[in-house]
DNA sequence: GGCGCGGGTGGCACCGAATGCCACGGGCCG
DNA sequence: CGGCCCGTGGCATTCGGTGCCACCCGCGCC
């Protein structure tokens, strides 16, 4: 009745939809976007960083970067999108770290290789992530679309996950896809946090390293429907710690593949 | 330099601050905002499930309420919020139950309690919660407000986690931020996964039991103490195995000699 | 060369969410 | 009864976001 959006130029804001674009003249073309999308992303972080977002308007911006205004809506959704120019490209980056895994990996492990795509794109340009982490701890929009974002990769987990799941063996209470979301969140909130903390640090020290250090907890309190921890022994702690005469402690799932439990036991004996 | 918002009258959007008005004419007065946010709300869910979200404008909203638009904005932050009128209140419903917890209960346990709160605000009006949840499904604007809502929670229980880890032992390492995150958000995504079960079940059967079940799955697998007490690794024995129900519990002394142990393991589990 | 064509751009108009401001009106207290 | 507090209505304004049209530039084709 009054208006019904037509949604139809942009939506190709995202990154490229063929990875090859093939065609010999559009090339440069793509590279020319590309080039104008970090131009206005630079101009809006410049901006943000000095006048605060709310009191930015997009008209700065453009003005910034030496265009009309509408042709920022043509390389951002949004706003905020200028701020996050590269989560879009990493989601389908992730995506294709999940699909080109090996069989035989592990698939929790899969999840990590894909998240630390996501720290990689941190990483790549520390000063950059630094500016835009004190723009989120302001800002309740950023922060959001922040959390949206993160929120995307996760489901992306989630759904690989419960597709990779024990294919064979499934129980008929059947609580793979509790166990799919639990444990890709798990993975994703462990990476927010190795990189909430690098951010806060000023982006030093090796974060891969710190992250593979945080997945090797998550790891111990879950494997594929095992979880295998060392734990003091008298007391109760959260899994996962060691101290001397220590003893492990494993919880298994009785239904589970036999030859699985026991090599993540053995995995876990062996680390000391 | 602009116009540099004051924000200067709502932010009591949320539930009122003082939870006893004390004051004898003006808890009438409470009484009848609540109201205005029922009838607010109720024209805007009428409207957005029949003429959907984007198209219903907060002028048709306001009309059908019977009120003028600048009220609708004196009662609801924005446009969304008319949809989730109950998480504000149900965030400190959250916190005062977290609050009140008796100081032995384990936190993970509180932070369960806790989130039921969440799950029984769901549960007290089913239908709206199913409408809802149509619609969260389809409007991504939607979407993203009740995944930042449902991030809120999270905080909650992860700086309550961080506040009662084991307020003695404190390893040198230290990831107890890391374990309290994801703790928080297994637990979290323990009770979405059970919402939008239910939710898309059409709201049958008793919400609460399932989230107990999936409650005692994470438990299961994160433990604070994984039932490390029932089993004994004594001098005798290189390691103690115990079944209960569906899974395996195992305790072990590192510095046995470990195909011994495997072969304990190993035996117990054939066992079946 | 002229010509059409496709894509990026500028500019304009417009909608709608959101906020500030002021004036009205109805209860409540002194 | 006259003040006060507060919710409300209505107006004006800013600004994010979108549709639409005209323009221009590079390319291939007749």
């Amino acid at each position: 009745m009054k208006y019904r959006p037509h949604m139809s130029q942009p939506a190709r804001s995202p990154s490229p939809d063929t990875p090859e674009p093939a065609t010999p003249g559009a090339r440069r073309a793509a590279a020319q976007r590309l080039k104008m999308r970090r131009e206005l992303s630079a101009a809006a972080m410049e901006l943000f960083a000095t006048k605060g977002y709310e009191a930015t308007t997009v008209d700065e911006i453009a003005a910034a970067a030496g265009v009309a205004r509408r042709t920022f809506f043509r390389h951002f959704r949004s706003k905020e999108e200028a701020i996050f120019p590269d989560h879009d490209d990493t989601l389908v980056r992730a995506a294709a770290v999940l699909d080109a895994a090996p069989a035989h990996e592990n698939p929790l492990d899969t999840v990590c290789r894909g998240i630390k795509e996501v720290m990689r794109m941190y990483a790549a340009s520390p000063a950059v992530s630094v500016a835009r982490y004190r723009l989120t701890r302001e800002v309740p929009t950023l922060r959001e679309a922040e959390i949206a974002s993160v929120a995307r990769y996760e489901r992306l987990f989630t759904r690989y996950l419960l597709g990779h799941f024990d294919e064979g063996a499934h129980r008929e209470g059947d609580d793979d896809p509790l166990l799919a979301e639990v444990a890709a969140s798990a993975v994703v909130t462990a990476h927010n946090h190795v990189l909430r903390r690098w951010l806060r640090a000023g982006a030093q020290g090796d974060v891969e390293t710190q992250l593979d250090h945080a997945f090797e907890i998550v790891r111990e309190t879950f494997g594929t429907g095992i979880g295998a921890g060392r734990a003091d022994a008298g007391e109760s702690a959260p899994a996962a710690v060691s101290r001397e005469g220590e003893v492990l402690v494993t919880v298994a799932r009785t239904d589970a593949p036999l030859d699985e439990i026991m090599r993540t036991i053995e995995r876990a004996l062996k680390q000391r």
